[in-house]
DNA sequence: ACAAAAGTGTTCAATTTACACCCATGG
DNA sequence: CCATGGGTGTAAATTGAACACTTTTGT
């Protein structure tokens, strides 16, 4: 701090760890044990070690709070939060890293004392420490637009799901309503998006929905837009 | 925890300076004058110094190797990079910016030895220090689609241009050739967009065309696509 | 008058939207 | 039989691409 040239400093990775859960979007939060902002929830997160790369250290961190694989999620980087007086221990950077996942069983309570917890992510606007705030908005808009030109939305799905189930996860994530019909055909007629598996899932009631798994293609042509109308 | 529990790095700061010249678009690079990669092409940038945030450091390179202020021209957060490899001197993170900028003058040499010079994109692919060939992509594709969603194309253009200019940002920057007559209903039509000053510039050849400044819309309803039709 | 670029009007095709209607299942 | 959600067909409305044509300048 005190050498102008060459600054040496911590780097901390953050991740957003998104899932759908029943109707409403949720993030995985933990409660902090130590001071700063003590028993305040938080994204999970942590210094970078040396040796690792963002992503290395990202990935140890979902498998701690998770218990799951990092290669088995989307994992992609969102931004360096910097702002001088984000962290009271100093110039601390972060790293963002947004992950989607599908409903998993449980936050694996296997992780290091700290409790991991899904939250609603609408209850939890400025609960959070640090600038966690400001990175969840973030991280749920970049979701947001991941689904309008991206085959995302899969990754909130298990291995195999309906188009209701994946129609599901863009009503939940944008906060709009879809039409059934509408949103099937789109899907199906895109490329690559959804691919059927032959089996199909009977439900409490109505009429049995094909299953499908995902498709190769990563991007959507044509992408399927929000009609944002108006927001500006 | 490890013993190497807390790593401190040094960052540098990256800056993709694109302007569109002529027919081309250009980067602003300049020749390093010290190992590693000594007299290679490079992006401007450099350390992180102490009490500065990133964004001030990009704007310090930009004001250094442009002689601009900052404040007048888009700078947006591209990404960290962070290969171990990097940067032979060890594990030295970059944050790499975009800045989109009018055609200037030249780039002052009133910098600091190291001379500034604007390359066409297209010539100096496999040319760059470190991973800047990587960053400069990254840079051009989030260019491309920035003027897809955003009325960024006007940060290309001084502070009155013709239609025809603006097209011509659009032509360049995405490799394509644009319907004048359609572009110019697209352009009109998005409220916000472009607004007219009342001017009209005169050219060598052909009709006047009316001037027109940026409004006060960020995003487009509705997009300008590309027509990326088939890369998939 | 002619070339060149700006700008307008019009047509046709593609896409989106809205919704009537049928299908398959549990109660 | 009815309720419920899955899925198909189709017509109207909107949007987009193509292009004939007019306008305004310099030479």
């Amino acid at each position: 701090m005190t050498d102008r040239e060459h600054l040496y400093l911590r780097l901390t990775v953050d991740l957003v760890i998104l899932t759908v859960r029943a109707n409403d979007l949720h993030v995985l939060l933990i409660e902090r044990d130590n001071e700063p902002f003590r028993f305040r929830p938080a994204l999970p997160g942590g210094f970078l070690r040396g040796g690792e790369d963002l992503r290395q250290a990202a990935e140890r961190e979902l498998a701690e709070e998770t218990g799951l694989q990092g290669t088995s999620l989307h994992l992609e980087q969102l931004a360096v939060y910097d702002s001088p007086d984000r962290d009271p221990r100093g110039p601390i950077f972060s790293v963002a890293y947004l992950a989607l996942a599908p409903d998993l069983p449980i936050p694996t309570a296997g992780s290091d004392a700290r409790q991991a917890q899904w939250a609603r992510v609408d209850d939890v606007a400025g609960e959070l420490a640090f600038d966690h705030d400001r990175i969840l908005a973030d991280a749920v808009e970049r979701a947001r637009t991941r689904l309008e030109f991206t085959t995302l939305a899969t990754a909130f799905c298990g291995p195999c799901f309906t188009i209701g189930d994946l129609r599901n996860v863009y009503e939940v994530v944008w906060g709009t309503e879809l039409d059934p019909r509408n949103f099937s055909r789109k899907v199906l007629s895109t490329e690559g998006f959804i691919e059927p598996t032959g089996g199909k899932r009977v439900q409490e009631v109505g009429r049995p929905a094909a299953l499908y798994h995902r498709g190769p293609a990563l991007t959507l042509h044509p992408p399927i837009l929000r009609t944002t109308a108006g927001t500006e």
